[in-house]
DNA sequence: TTAATAGTGTCTTTCAGACAGTATATT
DNA sequence: AATATACTGTCTGAAAGACACTATTAA
């Protein structure tokens, strides 16, 4: 990869590195909202945007890291204590003005979680982590370097995503009925879906298996289903409608 | 981003640095047939995988590239002498062991060109440069690094997405005809597209208009069509149906 | 006039939207 | 029995597949 005209060793032992970090979009639904995960940063006098709000994340560590989604998974364990269920990356965002501490480059991932699995654990450094609603985005703090900018990538692929995969069931607990996952679309997409037609599509692809359980207490019960195949993604042959 | 327990500026300054590199993926249609873009590695005796056939792309260099994306731009150029129509990130590979160097991350992306524009420039060093046959995938080299499996994610993410955008239009010179589109799409997608549904789709999106010119001297004139907004890209409502 | 390519029309199929109707539990 | 929720059925509509048909040029 080195250009031609240089010695690959001494390209890879002088030519000068960028930072390198890890940062995740963690989504998860709290009384029917979409809700997304921020820390705040430690307040250090050597710390950029101290303070700030961010997406949890930090450098790459080669010693620890075996890869940038091992290093994404890490970074979720330390503030959720959870294992993520679906992991994907969104994207990289490197240039030379980000970040004040010099040119560099953030690999950003994405999960959803059901929000009962998790306990928020605050850095050793007192830093607090919160849930934000993510409409309601006029009334997010300002969010350090350009976690905005990511946090609204995320929301748009999230959103466009879920209209034709099984993405949501990654919302809800491992046994849940097809309303519960009606929701779960619904919720993050900010509109209501026809009853009829999300059911038969739900059922026409084969990645649901009812368990034999139902749902009781409130009136009719209702099957419980769970995911064939945890840690896939199920993709539908078409986008659901747009409302007019 | 560092750990709390961590000194950001002590971080920033003593942290180890994975390699940072970029490599594009470049495709084209030649003789109907799906093609993507690699180069020879020097075969100096300090350069690792020395005279494998690898992504054109290297090392992002922080006083020269603003951006991830303007580093492959300027790779591109390097190679390619071209300017690209359209870039998209395919995402991002690093872990411990890809590289022999070291701890190394590379960004890679994707993009589409029509192959007539394209001069291939071979390196100051005597690299090749050569266009590979996407299918044939027995027949291809043996190549550097992990750049196998990049390529088939990326040769993967453009067939999923050619079955619901415009991505084909820039496998295309600046004005085209619905044929010539259609054959694009075919090209990509390896399977044949019914004419009648493939104009319906195309013309019902306000994305083609046309220029006041025909394609003559086959038998029957073609109305020549152009993008509207190039650079953009269009999305249809489904994707085409799977041949039974 | 024929060959070859450009372009249209018609019928079927698939699947979502709309919405009404039936089913089964709790109270 | 009333009610709330679970689930199904029927009709419509949008867009794709299949395929036949018409249109326009060069030779």
């Amino acid at each position: 990869m080195p250009r031609s005209s240089e010695s690959a060793a001494r390209a890879a032992a002088t030519i000068q590195r960028p930072l390198c970090t890890v940062d995740v979009v963690v989504f998860t639904v709290r009384e029917d909202q979409l809700h997304l995960l921020l820390v705040r940063r430690p307040e250090g006098r050597d710390e950029p945007q101290p303070g700030r709000w961010a997406l949890p994340g930090g450098f790459v560590d080669v010693a620890r890291d075996a890869s940038l989604e091992a290093c994404a998974e890490r970074k979720l364990r330390e503030k959720t204590g959870v294992v993520p269920p679906y992991l994907e990356q969104l994207g990289s965002w490197g240039d030379a003005t980000r970040d004040p501490r010099g040119w560099s480059a953030t690999h950003v991932y994405f999960t959803l979680m059901p929000s009962d699995e998790i306990e928020l654990q605050p850095g050793g450094n007192a830093e607090e982590a919160r849930w934000w609603p993510v409409d309601a985005e006029k009334r997010w703090p300002p969010l350090a370097f350009d976690h905005r900018r990511i946090v609204q990538q995320a929301v748009e692929r999230l959103r466009a995503k879920v209209e034709y995969t099984s993405l949501p069931a990654y919302l809800l607990p491992p046994a849940f009925t097809l309303t519960d996952l009606q929701r779960g679309y619904e919720t993050v997409l900010g509109r209501p879906l026809e009853k009829s037609a999300f059911r038969t599509r739900m059922l026409s692809v084969d990645w649901l298996e009812p368990v034999d359980r139902m749902r009781t207490g409130n009136f009719r019960p209702a099957q419980l289903y769970r995911v064939r195949r945890p840690g896939e993604l199920v993709f539908f042959p078409r986008t659901f409608y747009a409302p007019k």
